[in-house]
DNA sequence: TGACAAGTGGAGTGACGACTCCATATTCTG
DNA sequence: CAGAATATGGAGTCGTCACTCCACTTGTCA
């Protein structure tokens, strides 16, 4: 469970390598990446737009998404020209780094929907969801606050994520794992929430906090 | 003190647009809190002040925190120069407001530390808190983020908070209502991340929420 | 009531941030 | 390898914001 967000894959202009996909993954929203429409992006643009992205991620994780841009192009190696030429817009910057992270969940949710144990894949992936976020910091708060309208854009990849852990939730349900009264908008909330608290903790209060919201979700005797 | 608990606000939300009040405007709290020990401040300087602290309240939840000192003075109805002579910085402000609304929790957390049954204190305390938050927004979402750290000056008001809700808990759990392997630090959490995912959820589902929090809050019989 | 301290408003200042422009450099194509 | 297409960097523009300054108004007190 110690899966990275990969920071690798900027490029955008290939479908995925390779999926784990055990089960019924259908085609029917397949091209996740066709809408990029244009061109082919020569190779040194193709190289400083992921350094731009990658300097991005951490510089709002650091400092917040007030960060300045050219403190992005600066850590990036590159002129604020160059960051202005990929993402038109600091929204549109935010927007892909927020996109990024929201894709990389996305993509560990969808790797355990065909897990053999339906409550642990949804308990597993709420925790690495929280995990990563108290890392990520400032952005994981922007994603959980206001940034999460920001990146509208991206419409597609927080469906993607949104009906990845729908499944995830549904079987645990169905498991009896999780209470049927939560839907996934509560599940999605209370992720956000802890998210955002967990972020300044330390890892003994966070495990503790965990464990009252999941034993909160959990299947009442009752 | 054991009395009844109000359903009152913090405040009395006598929010009105208009910036030129006419004559018979109750400014909210004429005497800022208490212990403001140093100068005796002239009579329109205290309501000017206290119009400043309402308007402050008001814009930084509607826009935020980053909405500028001028919207502040605007929705005052008085000029910059006044904002900036009771409040030296922006930073002083939002520790001012933060402050309030702080104060304002612990004076609930503690009309409630001699109730009668414990654990609804506790609980309902939460609830109101989280409440109050989903309202003033933008506000809280400070308050559960960086903005705490800002209003460290208030160190004496977020003790008082702090005491208060401890007090509130050790009761919930001596009665056996709320689970005992919590400590503040975590109901502090717990309490921080639902405000901030409360502010954009509905009522439905806001309640929800709540009631997956306190569940894994109170005691478990295994 | 008059005089003085306290308070006020708002034009002005300096800093900083997003974004533009373009002369120059790099990659690609035939 | 030449020329076209693309991309780059960073100085410069424009706007906004926190904060200052001070001529003027208002409250207070003898």
């Amino acid at each position: 469970m110690a899966a990275d967000i990969p920071p690798a894959e900027t490029q955008p202009a290939e479908t995925q390598p390779a999926e784990t996909q055990p089960a019924g993954t259908q085609p029917t929203k397949a091209p996740p990446a066709a809408s990029r429409s244009a061109k082919p992006l020569r190779a040194d643009a193709a190289r400083n737009r992921a350094k731009v992205l990658d300097a991005a991620r951490d510089v709002f994780a650091e400092l917040g998404t007030g960060a300045s841009t050219e403190e992005v192009a600066r850590r990036a190696g590159v002129g604020i020209g160059t960051v202005f030429r990929h993402f038109p817009t600091k929204e549109s910057l935010l927007e892909a780094v927020l996109g990024e992270i929201l894709a990389g969940f996305a993509e560990q949710a969808k790797a355990r929907t065909g897990a053999a144990d339906p409550g642990g894949a949804f308990f597993d992936f709420f925790q690495l969801v929280v995990g990563e976020s108290a890392t990520k910091n400032a952005v994981s708060a922007e994603l959980a606050g206001a940034g999460i309208d920001i990146a509208a854009g991206r419409a597609d990849v927080r469906q993607e994520l949104r009906g990845a852990l729908g499944v995830l939730l549904t079987r645990a349900q169905e498991a009896g794992v999780v209470r049927a009264d939560v839907g996934l908008g509560e599940v999605l909330a209370l992720l956000a929430g802890t998210s955002q608290a967990a972020g300044k903790l330390d890892v003994a209060t966070r495990a503790r906090v965990l464990d009252v919201v999941f034993d909160g979700l959990r299947s009442q005797p009752s």
